[in-house]
DNA sequence: TTTTTATGTTACAAAACCTAACATGGTGTT
DNA sequence: AACACCATGTTAGGTTTTGTAACATAAAAA
């Protein structure tokens, strides 16, 4: 784990705090995490305590709640936001691979790039399409 | 416009058949409508006439509906979508690139793949099992 | 044409969701 | 102990979504 990801995640306020930092009722707080959008750590006492994430994830859920989104629909657009990290990661990965080719393997990728522009396809990632790569 | 784009936004049903092809009742439809999340074509004599475009948009609607989601989160699901759908086309080209590469680049790309998906989908994959591939 | 069926709009009511307000009791500090 | 802060539960009220009904118009069938 890096240790920025450990900043982000190190339990450092109690609710008292969070609800000045973010505007929220103790009450929307507890109602949030009753409904797993967030899961503040707790203290020996049972107090809750919310690290730098939690603070983040409270001040989008309050944006949404503002556009009169419900938490079910909350809960959809985090799990997609994930995956558009995920596919965001491996785009990145895929240009610095790109970046290492020939410039004659890039004119063939440019080519069916062009081709292919404007068409929009349902594909996500499965196993199947890897497995021609592992014995079984 | 493309051949398969007119197929997919021309008019072609009335919303009897809508219901029966959504299992939707005539009063949500409209309802969505009204809320802007469809925007059917209308006959002469006013009636709604939908296209395949707006039969899967219902789908999704109603598959968003039973997960709970209300209409506000579904419209701004709709809108990250647009951005999905760009990543996705870029997930898809990566795929192609990587189809273009040796063996070996293939399984430095794989390797972040896995432990992306490791991550927020620990279940789906077992990364641990496909650890022999790859050199540490 | 006349009759029947499908669809349009509007209004009212029910159910579910989210928040606020309050009560009761636990935790921690001084 | 006194006091502030926090946890949980209950109740009530506003909003969103859907069902239903009433009535008008369009399209189809007779």
């Amino acid at each position: 784990m890096s240790g920025s990801e450990i900043r982000r995640t190190m339990p450092l306020f109690p609710i008292g705090i969070v609800m000045q930092l973010t505007d929220l009722t103790a009450r929307q707080i507890r109602y949030y995490e009753e409904h797993q959008l967030i899961s503040p750590a707790r203290t020996e006492g049972n107090r809750r305590m919310f690290s730098l994430n939690d603070i983040d994830l409270l001040l989008e859920i309050k944006d949404l709640i503002d556009q009169g989104v419900n938490l079910a629909g909350i809960k959809q657009l985090f799990s997609s936001k994930e995956k558009q990290v995920v596919t965001e990661e491996m785009q990145k990965e895929a240009k610095k691979v790109r970046r290492e080719l020939s410039d004659d393997e890039l004119r063939k990728i440019l080519r069916s790039e062009l081709t292919q522009a404007g068409r929009f396809n349902r594909s996500s990632l499965r196993q199947g399409d890897m497995s021609r790569f592992f014995k079984s």
